[in-house]
DNA sequence: ACATAATGTGTACAGTTGTAAACATATTGC
DNA sequence: GCAATATGTTTACAACTGTACACATTATGT
């Protein structure tokens, strides 16, 4: 391999002493014992962030290395890379839940898109390792991690389809009809993850124009919504779109 | 076409005396010499497609073995994991132009939407391991490697664009907008290409709900195109503008 | 026909991987 | 205080990794 990038660390950390009153420090402030679990889902993102493997590519002892803590010590707390990932997972819906959370504080509909789109960026910013992995797995993981983040993500827009709904902005469209609308729009947010994650920091105008982009995806999304079956009375409304009703 | 060409009956066996460690190949017909390259490409996908790891995760003797190579040949053709990445892409793009030649013929634009989607279902299912390439390294691969892939898709919606301009029917839109709205579609499309993979091979119910849903998906961006710039005070109202005096 | 390049093979080696076994220390409950 | 449990370390090992090297075979151009 030609990595080499450090060579073999013979000590994991030596004997810091307790004694330490505060933590929630820096990254390498030394934290106390009980952390170890939480050390080495952060230096699993960090990993996965430094490196551009996905989760499956992740090799055990350089997490453990990062995490500063003996190879063998994961076991103590993950049987397998597959359950940290799992354990990564619950992390991420909880700060999607935080985000949905400040979304929902807008009150004025009008500014809505603009709104929801700002505290997605800033949410995005402020954890791009998580939002990398999310949008990393999302096709790439196992089967397994692959429904789970199918799973936050339908929460997700089931909970936004009935927060569109409840605002009665598209009297047309059926319950089925919100939730696609939903989904569609958290799509599009996915989406746009990466282009977000690369975004050069110093330079405002491309994330202006990303996000100006955005806001017109989002408001051709809803002038479709709001036209829906409104121009359609019988033309369209053909046999097999009424046959399937049921979602997935 | 690119399947069963050689059949030559030429008597050199290559005398392979050795008989390495089992063969898990299903059909191992004994290719000609000089197509290992193509083997490599093809087992690549198939060891990607069994193991579910990214292109990076992806072991070159693993690659070698599945190609019936010894793992130096590897080096013959490809100096790198990422490069033979590369020519896979090559493939990919060559599949998906087929893919747009195919969609072109449609005439009638009415049935437009669900023919479309119909090739893309087709193409989905007869070229499982390419897209499942494509969606995968998508966001997780390689910088070199995601750049690639946003370049494919960035062609796919010109070209996309350009067709749906000039088939006139949203006049108020411009150019950008086109772009924008062909972006969207594929984006869609590709978004969906974990679920068609997915999809049981037994029950063509599941796959019929799917279509219905993304028929739908597309009707509500292509309604939202219709009306776009329809409904608003026309050319003076920049987004600028927008941005304070929202107020009705 | 013959030199040369292209394409393939086997061997070797140093690093890395996951993980088992035994041992050490800290935390907790009684 | 003391046993039990939780959490961590060290050592060890077999399997696997990429790839350098020397060599064998085939294809190709003149």
């Amino acid at each position: 391999m030609s990595r080499s990038k450090s060579r073999e660390t013979r000590q994991f950390r030596s004997s810091s002493r307790t004694r330490r009153g505060e933590n929630t420090g820096a990254d390498n402030a030394p934290r106390k014992r009980g952390d170890t679990r939480q050390n080495l889902l952060d230096a699993a993102m960090a990993v996965m962030a430094a490196d551009q493997s996905g989760l499956a590519g992740l090799s055990l002892r350089a997490v453990a290395k990062e995490a500063g803590v003996s190879p063998t010590a994961f076991y103590r707390h993950f049987s397998d890379m597959e359950e940290l990932g799992m354990a990564m997972l619950d992390e991420i819906g909880d700060m999607l839940r935080r985000m949905l959370r400040e979304v929902r504080k807008v009150g004025d509909p009008q500014q809505m898109v603009q709104s929801s789109l700002q505290t997605f960026f800033s949410f995005v910013k402020e954890n791009r390792e998580k939002f990398l992995v999310l949008s990393r797995e999302r096709a790439g993981g196992s089967a397994r991690m692959r429904a789970a983040i199918r799973n936050q993500m339908s929460y997700f827009s089931t909970e936004l389809a009935s927060d569109i709904q409840l605002m009665g902005a598209f009297p047309r469209m059926t319950r089925d009809d919100h939730y696609r609308l939903a989904s569609m729009i958290i799509q599009m947010a996915v989406n746009a993850v990466p282009d977000v994650l690369d975004l050069p920091e110093d330079q405002p105008e491309t994330e202006q124009a990303l996000a100006s982009d955005m806001t017109k995806q989002a408001l051709m999304l809803l002038l479709g919504a709001a036209h829906w079956n409104a121009d359609r009375p019988a033309a369209s409304d053909s046999e097999k779109d009424r046959k399937n009703r049921k979602g997935k």
